[in-house]
RNA sequence: GGGGGUAUAGCUCAGUUGGUUAGAGCGUCUGCUUGACAUGCAGAAGGUCGCAGAUUCGAAUUCUGCUACUCCCACCA
């Protein structure tokens, strides 16, 4: 055993044991700390992670956000960049807010028996306690952060920063106030910006009624609503002017049925003629529509609801007080009673949600501050010339989309735990006078005589600098050598769900916020003021049927748990070898288990490989002390091949790596590891390391492929990467992996070539005749039942001299990988021993009888049509004169080649289907 | 209503710019405790590439239409 191999790798994988142990070192030599190496800039990469929600537990989309996101930044930091990981989390308004009230109404405690600052304390102490658990359990997954660096949106310097940029935006003239139609949540209480309401449909009922013309006693117009609890707001009803049916009623009046009141009639092209009776009840106060139409025809705005979604005094005796869809009811009731209800219709329509507390969200007039989005044309060029780029692409037209629609934000939310709003109005003025409000960070010289705003802005109005504000930024148009060497992040990892919310709005921060105030961004400033230059959209993990995992639906697992039983590099590698590209992810445990089974065949490989011993003594921690150990006369066919094939998964993995295609990275380590270099290699040169004379060399063959290996998987799994990295000594005790960087695959044909071994493409291809004529070979034995017998006779009938004399020189290689006694050259035996046509000529097996003849010969023919088929649809193809005039000369050659193998394979199966059909002689087996 | 996405083996997915007989993992079947590994090995079965057209010498791949499922956006009460 050499020496450098310090430590017995034991029998099985452990991988908690590895695993903790591995994460504790990388903390003490501090691994992940990111330094700046400001007179380099080209070796920035930075990731900022997503900030989970401080009420969040960890599920499944964080793992496979956070491993993608690790993936990345190890294989950076491997590379030998500068690497960051910032970690952190967001304060998340309303969900921390309603947390912290439902524990506190268990004792019947209000946030407004607590009063806004013990309530606030309560929040932070809460968040304290709870907030910090999610990026803790990142730390079981292996996440390589600089924990040194966790940002929360509520710390003091952040939010000065949030601050800041609502100032600058409104001395900028981005950010009014007003009365606005905004959804309001009445569960929590508070406004929401259009992203945060989520469109469901809705089993509803379509009511059809009909209002007396006031000018026409008994003649009535036929009107159509799903909301009849709103018609004490009804402040009119309205066509549309072009409608030739109702142009007579316009400017007359209806009698709104209760409370009863005359109410006119408009003309108004947002009607649809076609829509129902072509007849719209305008509720102004209750609907965005309706609050336009009022809006244009100066009607009276009557809220009839209280913000808890209950109705008020306004609705009438019958109605007040009661919950919006009680009193739905009681209208329709209503309705009936007064003979005015026509027909009830089942209905289909979409109702908005609240995205929180997910209950019917209300349309409602009220105080907010909203933000009109700068440099939404230099958003859009940062991605439509490429200086962002998102992966997969097509989320592009997703992102415009939304930038050519885009409507102002609305930042005000009527909560107490956020950033409140830096804002006071003096105290008996009017709040909309602009000299009347004091717009700063610090309050007003006299603070007795102005109230400040009592909402807080939108938690996404904080999490839209996160990529400025960790890095030390503290106002528009800052630079610190943090930010100047970062800045843009290399990559955001996060779910497409979030492209509004955050990825575009990040964006838009950017580019105002970075630089010095500009109206307009040329190119150049674009590319210096993006937050990052790459977006890569995770899918989302859904369970088996396609559903969200919930905790509700109970088809969430437990991260912690699933990490306990698979090992976290089994996740990982398991979560990143099934996410397709850009899909969402249909989620298993059963789907991830290979991961898991990988890790401990890796684990048994290099195991094996130390077990083989050696009597290497020189240390081995770099490819050319490796490759110097090779004798080049004592590497055989297979040696060349498989070192062909590092190379070549070698940069396969470079590539996918460029492009963000994970899958083709897990898949490279699948198909060399497994089954090139396992199933493959170690079998075939188990002779060679039991013979003294070639073991070194052989052994040298493993600890490349072994070594080289370990490197490019480390960044997917960094555990037992390491872990085996260490043991199989190819670093030294005090050396990470992590640190490595993995040669080119023309680097390690150089290195090789250096110490003698050119890889020849000859001895390549004639391994994979080999492994074809092994293959073929076994599953003749397997047809017969035999596939485990080892004394089997092979009789092979060679098509050439230069056939016989390969398979002649590796005869004993054949005989132990197909598990023969005997391997005898020799024209064909005259009975019915099965055969099968081979790369080196008809094999034959040797068999005493009891052959299935029958299943043979339907074998047999069922193979022969098959290869007819094949020749026919060959022969067609070389038969047509275009196919000859205008295919390449290249394709044209294989085509002919083809048809040739084709035939003598043909030929080979009739002869052998043939003499299947003789009786058997009664000898038994021929030989030569 | 508008815009995406997907459709390939029983299941989940690969399939690079069109090119020789469409692949993998899981599952299934058969055999095997082979001196690293049963979380394993060997072998096998299993596909009209959603449907219909078009372009081409050649289409899973490009184009058109259709169908099914799915997601996002939207002020039809």
């Amino acid at each position: 055993m050499p020496e450098n191999v310090s430590h017995e790798i034991p029998k099985t994988y452990e991988p908690q044991a590895v695993e903790a142990h591995w994460y504790q070192r990388w903390i003490d030599a501090d691994c992940f700390r990111a330094v700046l190496d400001a007179a380099r800039p080209e070796r920035a990469f930075a990731i900022m992670m997503p900030p989970p929600n401080v009420t969040g537990v960890l599920h499944m989309g964080h793992l496979l956000n956070n491993t993608i996101q690790d993936v990345l930044v190890r294989r950076a930091r491997q590379k030998g960049m500068a690497a960051l990981w910032l970690p952190g989390t967001d304060h998340a308004g309303i969900a921390t807010q309603s947390r912290v009230e439902k524990e506190l109404r268990k004792n019947g405690v209000t946030r407004h028996t607590l009063g806004r600052e013990k309530f606030v304390a309560a929040v932070a102490d809460w968040r304290d306690k709870h907030g910090g658990i999610i990026l803790d359990q990142l730390k079981k997954l292996g996440a390589s952060c600089d924990w040194s660096r966790k940002i929360h949106t509520l710390d003091p310097d952040y939010s000065q920063s949030v601050l800041q940029t609502f100032v600058t935006l409104y001395q900028r003239g981005y950010i009014y106030r007003g009365r606005r139609m905004v959804n309001w949540c009445p569960v929590s209480l508070t406004g929401l910006s259009d992203e945060e309401v989520i469109m469901k449909p809705q089993r509803s009922v379509f009511y059809r009624m009909r209002y007396e013309i006031v000018e026409h006693p008994n003649e009535f117009v036929e009107i159509g609503t799903t909301r009849p609890e709103t018609i004490p707001g009804d402040t009119a009803v309205a066509v549309n002017p072009a409608d030739t049916r109702y142009a007579h009623l316009i400017g007359k009046h209806v009698w709104r049925p209760f409370p009863r009141a005359k109410i006119p009639i408009v003309a108004d092209p947002l009607v649809e003629k076609d829509f129902g009776s072509g007849v719209l009840k305008v509720t102004p106060a209750h609907d965005k529509v309706d609050f336009e139409i009022g809006r244009r025809h100066k009607l009276e705005v009557l809220d009839v609801m209280n913000p808890d979604g209950t109705m008020n005094a306004l609705a009438g005796d019958d109605l007040a007080g009661l919950d919006r869809f009680d009193a739905r009811t009681v209208a329709a009731e209503k309705l009936r009673s007064l003979g005015l209800l026509i027909k009830e219709e089942p209905y289909e329509n979409n109702v908005g949600y609240s995205e929180r507390a997910d209950v019917p969200v209300e349309p409602r007039l009220s105080e907010q501050w909203f933000i009109r989005y700068p440099k939404v044309e230099e958003a859009k060029r940062a991605v439509t010339e490429g200086v962002i780029c998102l992966h997969p692409e097509r989320w592009k037209k997703v992102y415009l989309h939304w930038l050519n629609n885009v409507q102002d934000w609305c930042i005000s939310r009527q909560l107490w735990w956020g950033h409140r709003i830096p804002v006071w109005y003096k105290k008996d003025a009017d709040r909309n006078d602009p000299a009347a409000c004091h717009v700063a960070i610090e309050p007003p010289a006299d603070p007795e005589n102005w109230e400040q705003d009592t909402d807080v802005l939108d938690t996404w109005a904080s999490s839209w600098l996160w990529c400025l504000s960790t890095l030390g930024w503290q106002k528009p148009g800052d630079t610190t050598p943090e930010l100047n060497f970062w800045y843009p992040t290399s990559v955001l990892v996060t779910a497409p769900e979030i492209i509004f919310l955050w990825v575009a709005r990040m964006i838009i921060a950017g580019l105002e916020f970075h630089g010095p105030e500009k109206n307009t961004l040329t190119d150049a400033e674009i590319r210096a003021r993006i937050p990052f230059q790459n977006v890569y959209f995770n899918g989302i993990v859904r369970d088996t049927q396609g559903r969200k995992m919930s905790k509700s639906l109970g088809n969430s697992p437990e991260p912690l748990d699933l990490i306990a039983r698979f090992g976290a590099d089994g996740i990982r590698l398991g979560l990143l070898s099934i996410a397709p590209k850009g899909q969402d992810i249909l989620f298993d445990e059963e789907r991830i288990a290979p991961g898991r089974n990988f890790c401990n065949k890796l684990w048994n490989a290099a195991r094996f490989r130390q077990m083989s011993g050696g009597k290497n003594t020189t240390p081995a921690t770099s490819l050319a002390a490796l490759a110097a150990r090779i004798n080049p006369a004592l590497c055989d066919a297979n040696d060349h091949a498989i070192l062909s094939a590092l190379a070549a998964a070698t940069d396969t993995i470079n590539t996918a790596f460029d492009a963000f295609d994970f899958n083709t990275y897990t898949a490279t380590l699948h198909q060399f590891f497994r089954t090139d270099f396992c199933d493959w290699h170690i079998e075939v040169s188990k002779a060679r390391i039991q013979n003294d004379a070639t073991r070194d060399t052989a052994l040298a063959v493993y600890d490349i492929c072994l070594r080289q290996f370990l490197l490019l998987l480390h960044p997917v799994a960094p555990f037992i990467s390491e872990e085996l990295f260490h043991l199989l000594g190819y670093c030294g005790e005090n050396d990470f992996i992590q640190n490595i960087c993995p040669d080119s695959g023309e680097s390690i044909l150089q290195t090789l070539a250096t110490h003698g071994v050119t890889i020849d493409q000859c001895a390549v291809a004639d391994t994979s005749v080999l492994r074809e004529f092994i293959t073929t070979a076994r599953a003749l034995k397997s047809r017969q039942n035999l596939g485990a017998r080892k004394d089997s006779r092979l009789i092979l009938t060679p098509k050439d001299t230069h056939a016989q004399a390969f398979a002649s020189a590796r005869s004993d290689m054949i005989k132990k990988l197909v598990g023969a006694s005997e391997l005898i050259f020799s024209d064909p035996p005259t009975d019915n021993n099965p055969a099968t046509p081979t790369p080196l000529g008809t094999l034959t097996l040797d068999t005493t009888g009891n052959i299935d003849t029958a299943a043979e010969k339907k074998r047999l023919s069922n193979e022969l049509q098959r290869l007819d088929n094949l020749i026919a649809a060959s022969n067609t193809k070389l038969a047509n004169p275009a196919f000859l005039a205008k295919a390449p000369p290249a394709i044209l050659a294989g085509a002919r080649a083809q048809l040739a193998d084709l035939l003598s394979r043909r030929d080979e199966l009739a002869r052998l289907l043939a003499s299947m059909n003789r009786p058997p002689s009664p000898e038994g087996t021929t030989a030569p």
